[in-house]
DNA sequence: GATGAATGAGCTTTCATTCAT
DNA sequence: TATGAATGAAAGCTCATTCAT
């Protein structure tokens, strides 16, 4: 005890404004440590991700993760489930009202959609969802039950309402949900696998205006 | 991979002559090693791949592995540059005249694209690379570069000359090329991740064909 | 453990006077962290405690140990000697007057002897010093030094006389005396080992009883 | 490859006469790893051991240790359920035929146990199933079942047979053939715990014979 | 060549100990 | 004083890689 005590009496003494070596921040830490392990896992995936990083980009030592997670795979957990949880927030905003036409309630939806999407860590997910499926089947399985199947389901229902009501052609509403959707999901995972490669980056605005055009629209001019 | 080439070929001369030719060959290993190496690095990833299950997979032992590979990452890299290799000689294949309308053109070289992206191993290949791009850039630059870069600028040509002739409407070619081929490239990382998760399976041709005809007519009827 | 007797001397002549007798009082604390050390310890052995387990079980945290305690070793250490220290107290009382017959010796001195290792927390030393020996060496020395071998040397002396006398058979004094103690002893260590395991739990005056008469009259009716 | 090739071709050049760096012995690691871990948890205790000493003792390396045993608690309950089918073996040896006297089965019994029990590696179990009861009670109770409770049922019936015919004194059988155990029990335990500290070390087999004639025949000259 | 026992570097996890609060 | 968040030094365990067989 006598010894300790003299040993940080020093310390004091020597360096009195010293910063502390560490700081007590209890209820930022798992926010903190759970963005740091976002961005390794995003980068790494699970198994090559050394729980070394995560803490260094936490600012805090390997032994402070297991103080607020479980284990290296409740933390992962907790950030999936974190996402959909987040997401299922999101889905009631983005639960758009019936529009005039089926176009408005798509483009509608697919702008407040790709909103998050393009715009909060949740876009990131898909991404890790992709790569970790086989992994963590039941985190896919949640993940697509809650994230992805309600959005998808609104543009089946709006879809079939178009082609019911003749705003439509005639065409497969399951298919095309699936369509329309594909572009939205295929950017956001490139964006963070092969985006540092792409040697032409993508305007996403210009990329999901186009995709909304060629999509109502077609590409052709004289439709056959 | 060359060096082990180079090896394969040697045993084979070796040995050729006085083995009955339908018996299983030695030099048969590093494809059967390639093969179970796809299957597990696919489930599982770079990281999360154990060399016994591959060598199980591959039903030899793991010592095996290390005769014809130098070590992990040299087997994921010969791997990846195989599929590449491969695609390349496809690309030949695929290389599509051009034919009377933009339209025809596309239409051709997507066909021709898919059917070895969906009934081939090297439709595999994306769900690898998007999962390992950032652990492995350079090989993801490699099979961007020679895999991907091709096909897309064979579209941009076609869209553009579509767009030019007065055939397609006035659009980006670039952002279309890449919205045209979201859907195919979507479809098969999806197949391989969460394909088994996705409640609703996919009728492959069904989708394709919705897709054609939503990006060539749209979907609404009266063309805004 | 000296250091934290004053300390705690102090604590108690600083706050006595204004606090109500009856209250729980800041120098109970190293009493209180001791009985909960020895609880665990005691079952789990020195290195699979853990302090956090002695803290919940003396109802305060972990740190709270460093004040009293310089670390886990002194606490044990303080543990063993306190019980040495108390043990010696006893031995005074248990020096018995030399008795009438040696019979009577050994009887009383067993008696008061086993009065102690049976009713108070002094009997649950034996089970941790026998599993703790080769990793603190010294303290089992210490304890064996101080709390064991006065005992047999009384038991030795009184068989040792009670031979010289005819009182008893021509023995070993020595060995007798170890033998006399076996069951003592292993009466404790079997209680607070294997004793929740023993199917038929043992009624300890009674075993105690007839031990006496066995060791003093034997078995047979007609000795040999 | 190349390099691993030539790196041995070198290593075997520069010291041809070399020893290996290690030896394959399949069959018999087993037995040198349970041994070696039969010393150090003996001496230090499951906990407190750590695997790297069973592993330096074993002559193998830490990870060698998992190719035989799942892990740590898998590899000390090898131990013991090897001790414990090992004394089952011998429990078969020692079921003695009843003897003319009672006196002389339990001395026949007493005998046969002790030859194992103080001569071979079985002698070791007590102190450490002591030392573990409360952190392994269900192997503690496979031995206790196996290994004591057998033996002392054959002590209990003698006892009670020779009560009944009048060869022995009235005492309560139970009880005794505790206390007859005892002094055996006593010896190995200590011999592995407070041995190395008692300063008077034990003549075993005077021990045992005394032990033998105290409780056959009693201290006393003239059995009251 | 092929095998798989053995190695050893590296990772996850634990927990005694420290120290900001 | 007391707390408990944070640290960091082990320890258990895994698995790519080596190498005796």
């Amino acid at each position: 005890m006598q010894r300790q005590h003299r040993k940080v009496a020093n310390a004091t003494n020597a360096s009195a404004e010293h910063e502390p070596r560490w700081r007590r921040r209890k209820d930022d830490r798992p926010r903190e440590i759970l963005n740091a392990a976002l961005a390794v896992f995003l980068e790494k995936g699970f198994a090559a991700t050394r729980l070394e990083d995560i803490a260094e980009k936490a600012k805090v030592t390997k032994g402070t993760l297991f103080i607020y997670f479980e284990n290296k795979e409740e933390l992962f957990r907790s950030l999936i489930r974190d996402a959909i949880a987040q997401s299922q927030k999101i889905s009631e905003i983005t639960h758009v009202e019936i529009q005039a036409t089926a176009q408005d309630t798509i483009i509608l939806f697919a702008n407040n959609w790709w909103k998050y999407m393009a715009n909060s860590d949740l876009g990131k997910i898909p991404k890790m969802i992709i790569s970790e499926a086989n992994n963590f089947p039941d985190l896919a399985k949640e993940y697509f039950d809650n994230c992805l199947l309600p959005g998808r389901q609104i543009l089946v229902d709006a879809i079939r309402h178009g082609v019911k009501n003749g705003e439509f052609k005639d065409i497969d509403p399951e298919a095309a949900a699936r369509i329309f959707l594909a572009p939205y999901m295929m950017s956001q995972i490139w964006r963070y696998s092969m985006g540092p490669i792409d040697s032409a980056p993508m305007d996403h605005l210009n990329y999901i205006n186009t995709h909304l055009k060629m999509t109502m629209n077609g590409l052709l001019k004289q439709p056959s």
